[in-house]
DNA sequence: TTATAATTGTTATGGACCATACCAAATATT
DNA sequence: AATATTTGGTATGGTCCATAACAATTATAA
């Protein structure tokens, strides 16, 4: 790293450096001070966010599921016969960037396009068999390597606790 | 954001004259079933994040402070006479991606980068006058208009629980 | 010492995600 | 029938994130 011998330096500028102890292992970088950001909201929300992100994409690896897909197959499975505008619209996915991400989970036969015969400009979604034995081994993916480790770092009652406060975070802030 | 539409639809006045309107033949209710996902932990994260960035960014508009922005500020301050190399990777950030959010900040006069003597390869960063001075008022809209804003919704106790657990969950997942 | 390796800031570049404008087909409204 | 709206889609640009590579500088090895 950089400090060799930073702060062992005889000439040093007064009231710049040298906060404070230093009479030993100059070797190893300070850490730096995070201060008030570790109080600040966001700053603590999006690390958290990353985190629990990178692990949800590490347990399902062998499934190749992305949050957005896994909420995608979820959505589509508990309202069936709904269409692209509906589900996308929910998951706050806009009409444009959901086409994308449809045709990957089409191309991969988790889910099918049916043109609706009420509406022929509206394409129903579906899973497709595939897609419902995926999603079902997503979801014992992620309750058994994913929400599990959750409750066994917070413990049952924090884990809902923080999930009704994100919860309303969400929805009323 | 991006929320629902439907039922402003059917926002008309009841006792109007019978004109063709809608069939009710058609289920009312356009709402489509969460389920599973409001138990999903990334999910609500991910959604709460975004309403607090969001929330984040109205309340700063007036000093045009980013997050990002906002917390190299923070961390300068907090560690002067560090470098770009320690203050990025202390906020995650990538040293290529660092050096943008730089240029921003110095072209604004809002922190400067100083040769150092030690090590003429690496950039000192310091907050200048104004930077103070615009962290300080950062600071204050912050704590009146957005972290206040989460004491009346959540209360103190679990606003604090919850930012325990975050870390948490930042440090330990 | 000199030759080689490592570090710092930087540019260039590509991918993922997000947002807007616009289009054709189909439907709804007037 | 004429017009407006909706739906899925394309094209496009912006932002964020990640990697490779480079010049200048410093550290290390021979």
């Amino acid at each position: 790293m950089n400090v060799s011998k930073t702060a062992e330096k005889s000439s040093e500028k007064p009231g710049d450096a040298a906060k404070g102890r230093k009479d030993v292992a100059e070797v190893l970088p300070e850490a730096l001070q995070l201060g008030e950001l570790s109080e600040q909201l966001g700053y603590v929300l999006k690390r958290a966010q990353l985190k629990v992100f990178e692990n949800f994409l590490r347990c399902m690896a062998s499934l190749q599921l992305t949050p957005a897909q896994f909420s995608v197959l979820l959505l589509v499975e508990k309202n069936p016969g709904r269409n692209q505008t509906e589900i996308a619209s929910t998951l706050g996915i806009l009409r444009p960037n959901f086409v994308a991400l449809l045709d990957n989970l089409e191309s991969r036969d988790l889910c099918a396009r049916i043109r609706s015969t009420n509406d022929r400009r509206s394409h129903i979604l579906v899973l497709t068999d595939k897609g419902k034995a995926v999603l079902a081994r997503a979801k014992k993916l992620v309750a058994t390597k994913h929400e599990a480790r959750l409750n066994e770092l917070l413990g049952q009652a924090n884990r809902e606790a923080l999930l009704e406060m994100l919860s309303k975070i969400a929805n009323e802030f």
